[in-house]
DNA sequence: AGACCTTTATTGAACGTTCAATCAATAAAG
DNA sequence: CTTTATTGATTGAACGTTCAATAAAGGTCT
């Protein structure tokens, strides 16, 4: 059986098994060995190619990040206007992505975000990711409100999002991105308003 | 040392050395000893009283939904008003409460959250909860507007207090409960602003 | 009031289980 | 014959639970 060139093959397998894993019986149960079941292979396996249990977990949880960031660069590449609403729009879309919203990644996109409150390396690369949507929205409002306003616009858009996502990790059915991505989209059309003129 | 009537104050002592653990190491790590040295006690005490460790972990989830559900009644109650937007901001005011913002409490509770996923009590608790804040929020914009945007606001809006909520259980320093309430309101105001007809 | 018994409270050691990590063994590839 | 790939048994640590032992409190009977 044993090829050369199995690392990447390796490597994309048990991330992919990780978050199956993590899907099928939480953060807390998934064990090395019920990991390696799922993937095929040995347990031994996971500490030769990322040094240990919690090399899989860091490396599983980048793999989500990375993947996300991607979604929302995609569709900010294809747009071909640069206004500000549909710049933001685009970020929107990115972060409801069916890739990211579906079963075993979000569910392994929460169970990592509760760990980063306690594992430093976890915190690191979630408050990366954090500040690069929290930057990204800040710096498109800005475009048509002042700074204090716009700080404001991104926290609460960005909460909202996390928030959609949240909730779709928790029930049973999984996220709606549909509906999540028309609610996210009216909370900025309303943020866009001028009419409003008292928010902080 | 052994007196009567220590139950109460027992059960008390170990919930809420159940989240000063959790706020310190996190679920995973807060181990039945590590619980009992908070309390000042021996971790057979927490089989004695709870019957085991998940029904401590129940307990202290349950303790925690109550004290939010009561904040949230107790502003219900102080309302001189009927108007919907006052009612809904007390909802917001409630879900901001200190009490249930700072440090332990908001860990635990992301913390739990997280473990429901795979936890059929905690996400029977969970769900409990969730309900209760979605209805009395699709009850209030009921009232103000037809069924389907009721309901569509009722999901973002509660999609955005967990967001916030979420986010602040992350950040060093904590929530800032001020600013949520204030942009939570913010969004409420917008919400309603008969403006806006476009919505789903 | 003192002796006795039951209930309640609490401990800490012992037990059995589970898990991640290690490593010697094995084998195909080059 | 060296490198790369993989296994699976073993090891040692950590955990939750159990249980016999201990002791104070409160009640009862004399």
């Amino acid at each position: 059986m044993p090829k050369v060139g199995m690392e990447p093959i390796r490597r994309q397998q048990l991330i992919k098994a990780t978050m199956a894993a993590i899907d099928e019986v939480g953060l807390a149960d998934a064990t090395v060995m019920r990991i390696a079941r799922h993937a095929g292979v040995s347990a031994g396996i996971i500490s030769h190619y990322f040094g240990g249990k919690d090399g899989l977990l860091e490396a599983t949880m980048r793999q989500i990040l990375s993947d996300l960031g991607e979604a929302v660069a995609a569709r900010r590449r294809e747009l071909s206007t640069t206004s500000p609403r549909d710049h933001i729009g685009a970020i929107i879309d990115g972060n409801f992505d069916r890739s990211q919203v579906t079963g075993p990644v979000a569910k392994t996109w929460l169970a990592f975000w509760a760990s980063s409150m306690h594992k430093p390396e976890l915190a690191r690369l979630q408050q990366v990711n954090d500040r690069r949507l929290y930057a990204n929205l800040c710096h498109q409002f800005r475009r048509v409100m002042p700074r204090d306003k716009a700080r404001a616009c991104a926290r609460a858009l960005a909460a909202l999002i996390d928030g959609l996502w949240l909730r779709g990790a928790l029930t049973h059915e999984g996220l709606d991105s549909d509906e999540a991505r028309l609610l996210a989209r009216d909370y900025l059309d309303r943020l866009l308003d001028t009419q409003h003129t008292t928010s902080s």
